[in-house]
DNA sequence: ATCCGCCTTTACGGGGCCTTCACGCCCCAG
DNA sequence: CTGGGGCGTGAAGGCCCCGTAAAGGCGGAT
């Protein structure tokens, strides 16, 4: 296991630290969020590859955590939780949890589920979609073509994975600390810390891929990019 | 996914309600049939793209149910089982069913498995084929030999398969990790690390391809198998 | 044992494009 | 109105990706 990126929502900060050392004894990046709001938030975001959630949180209801992050994400979750009953376990399974930990846990058995998790879940990631259309534009992933009302679009390798990132999270409001880590996650690459305020490369890709949809669709296409000031940047099919 | 007919052979009734409903809700059409007898006939029928099979059924053994349903039809088949550990899952691949799901599991997990044996055996649906034709080029695989436009085209082995790849999967961008991994099944070879930043014989294989189709075809030979930069390669008929 | 293909590795050159820098604009706060 | 921070975008530099020739290595055939 390398590189994983693992989010653990828990407020128990002693057992928090204790699971998120061992985890990075074994080559995991871990980010410790104690409350349930920027739980949420965090594990939205695109930038992990795991996330652990205990379901006693203060403010809000680990289930009903479970079920909203899996509206806006596939991002693998295993439930931690004290109450080791099967009724928990299948709800938990059933508002989209992946798997599930009674506690207490040994650190090595978690591991080992989490090993499990990643390997069904890399298995079944070659059947999401291989294609996305928001309003005119048509992005394939097999052929790696981006057409905009029919006309196709020549962008590199950068430029495609970018927009096919905003394309399949459309209408969602993505900062360049998302957009960076989402790349670099897509094409297998570790993670690394990025400074918006001083990288400006995300913006400069983004220029030329509206320069790019521009030329293919003159009007059209440059203004389905829009910038959200002070956060980032949405994909928006009617222009 | 969209409108796969699936047949659901569980006696659990409140089990299958769930996991129909959750199926549904994913644009599938789901029949429930509570008892072996009659599934085995419904499996049969050919009215199913997919078949998931409850293994503890009351009358029938599930592992006979699949073993006979195999006999009458390559419907592929998922087993659903609470006995999670490994001799089931061997004994359930051996009688012929397609993947094993141990209970309890998440709908979301299910529909992850249903849909990669769905592509599984569409994409071995067209495996048969001994020769491929994509514009002017021809591949027999049985003959091994290679024409374009009419001009046979001297290969080795390993260029053979290569462009064999290409060819069936064309208009598809193949990265230099997945050609290497192809070509080492297609040959029946454990897979291997690989990492393309070090070791180009890929690279060079194909630009003896590229040379060997420009040889019997000039100008349009080479043409066909485009690079795309920082991703593989590509091999596209009309050039 | 020697030769001969063929696959792999190495090396080098060319160029595409990712990044960075810079400057100017716009938006908003004060 | 004015200042500052966020953003668009042209230009430049350099990294690294890729094409290809050539050498090395390995097995099979004679």
């Amino acid at each position: 296991m390398v590189d994983v990126r693992i989010l653990l929502i828990e407020d128990d900060e002693k057992l928090a630290e204790r699971t998120a050392e061992y985890l990075q004894s074994h080559k995991a990046t871990v980010e410790i969020v104690p409350d349930g709001e920027r739980g949420l938030e965090r594990a939205a975001s695109g930038e992990h590859e795991l996330v652990l959630l205990d379901l006693m949180l203060p403010g809000i209801d680990g289930l009903e955590l479970c079920r909203k992050l899996r509206q806006r994400s596939k991002v693998p979750v295993i439930i931690l939780s004290a109450r080791g009953d099967e009724v928990d376990r299948i709800v938990g399974l059933e508002v989209g949890a992946d798997d599930y930990m009674p506690k207490p846990f040994s650190p090595r058995e978690l591991l080992a589920r989490i090993r499990a998790v990643l390997r069904r879940h890399s298995a079944a990631q070659g059947d999401d979609e291989d294609s996305v259309t928001t309003g005119p534009l048509e992005i394939d992933r097999a052929r790696r073509t981006a057409t905009i009302a029919g006309a196709s679009c020549e962008l590199t390798a950068y430029q495609f994975d970018l927009l096919w990132l905003l394309a399949t999270q459309a209408e969602r409001v993505l900062s360049r600390n998302q957009l960076h880590a989402q790349v670099r996650a897509l094409r297998g690459e570790p993670a690394m810390d990025f400074d918006p305020t001083v990288d400006r490369s995300i913006d400069v890709h983004l220029s030329k891929i509206r320069q790019a949809l521009d030329a293919a669709s003159p009007g059209r296409g440059a203004a389905m990019i829009k910038t959200v000031r002070g956060v980032g940047y949405v994909l928006s099919p009617q222009g």
